[in-house]
DNA sequence: CGCGTAAGTTAGTTGCGTTAACTTATACGA
DNA sequence: TCGTATAAGTTAACGCAACTAACTTACGCG
């Protein structure tokens, strides 16, 4: 009996697909995301997230085992997330060519902006939760595509070494960018920095010896 | 009395500069070190660092503003190490040449790793600690030693172009390494990469404008 | 030698995560 | 149709951490 009333009931059954609140788990999850988009994963508060919902503090506890689980979804689903918009855009900007390549990295910037403090908690180091079945799988997918779109970039420009060393430098270049791009060390420290423009210039120094072939 | 006999009046007097415990304020500062060290800062107690200490869980605030002040010195400490290891190693590798960028870079990596929970709260998005005044010194001097560097190499090389973005650069580069690899992501997504070799390996590319005159 | 105060203490407040025990209301079977 | 098992909420309590207040100790100085 411990089914899960949503997907069941949703065709014959349209409202009420959950009982007391409407949809309780559903509802925790986006105030707790909303919490830690304003004020950061290190101050997020479990309790705060219960008083936005208005529910009592136990609440959550019928939904999720701990504060960890509902953590390791949001990784989830910011994985998710940033995987479509990495797609969308390197569709956008035509796959297997040079500026779909960039695209992807400008992309990977503006979620890590927009979503600055979800983009922390999914690479900051938390064992615990990236570790968790669904944090651990959207993880290694969104990178799974990374490294396809390099590849197709690879054998577009007729390059027949291994695109996968390529993704790897690609993606820890545009990740040291958008980390420090978030913890505002450019600013600190190299504030005339047009992070988009580092990007689309560093890109071909990258894929140097993809592009002599 | 278990005194320590710190310098702190040094002149005039030379023996107890501090009163009961020895010196309970240094005591402390390395307790929280220890503790951070082994458990991340996350999950950082003041008061388990008390207890280590062997003090009371009030006992800190005597000698310290808040918890935030501690970490603050911790990570004005933790650029003071890290710029001191930087410049060891690109001095022994020899500064001016290839060889001494990319010393820096493994040394960065390096730092990263063996205080891999230190290096994350200096990296961290913690804006009131990053902008306590000892913090905020101790990080742009880091910085502004590797630009240095990069601009006496930039300078052997008869480049006279601005050296600055390529440090940006490199600094970008080297941190996305630093920040993938203590994170795990490297070993979860593609864990045959031999990060010193890949560092080792792209220098000379993002530094091709300069190697190239 | 006595006093001021630096440097500790204990005890109390608040807030969070979590659990236990209780209550409510819904879905399903007799 | 109704009764009941149970899903989904509640309140109340526990332990722990950060911090504060009020008290105590003992060093160092005049």
């Amino acid at each position: 009996m411990t089914e899960k009333t949503e997907s069941q009931h949703t065709a014959d059954k349209i409202t009420k697909t959950a009982f007391h609140h409407g949809d309780l788990k559903e509802a925790l999850l986006h105030a707790c995301y909303l919490v830690i988009s304003e004020q950061g994963a290190e101050h997020f508060s479990l309790a705060d997230a219960c008083r936005r919902a208005g529910v009592s503090t136990a609440a959550p506890y019928k939904h999720f085992r701990d504060r960890d689980e509902i953590l390791a979804i949001l990784i989830a689903r910011g994985f998710e997330m940033m995987t479509e918009q990495l797609q969308a855009r390197v569709t956008e900007a035509g796959r297997g060519t040079l500026p779909g390549i960039v695209a992807m990295g400008h992309a990977y910037i503006e979620f890590a902006v927009t979503e600055q403090h979800i983009f922390r908690l999914m690479f900051g180091r938390n064992p615990e939760l990236k570790q968790e079945a669904r944090a651990l799988k959207s993880g290694t997918d969104c990178f799974t595509n990374v490294i396809e779109e390099v590849a197709i970039f690879c054998a577009a420009q007729e390059y027949t070494g291994d695109p996968k060393p390529l993704a790897v430098r690609l993606w820890t270049f545009v990740h040291g960018v958008a980390c420090l791009q978030i913890d505002e060390d450019y600013d600190v420290v190299a504030p005339e920095t047009d992070v988009m423009a580092m990007i689309a210039a560093t890109t071909p120094n990258l894929l140097a010896d993809v592009l002599q072939s």
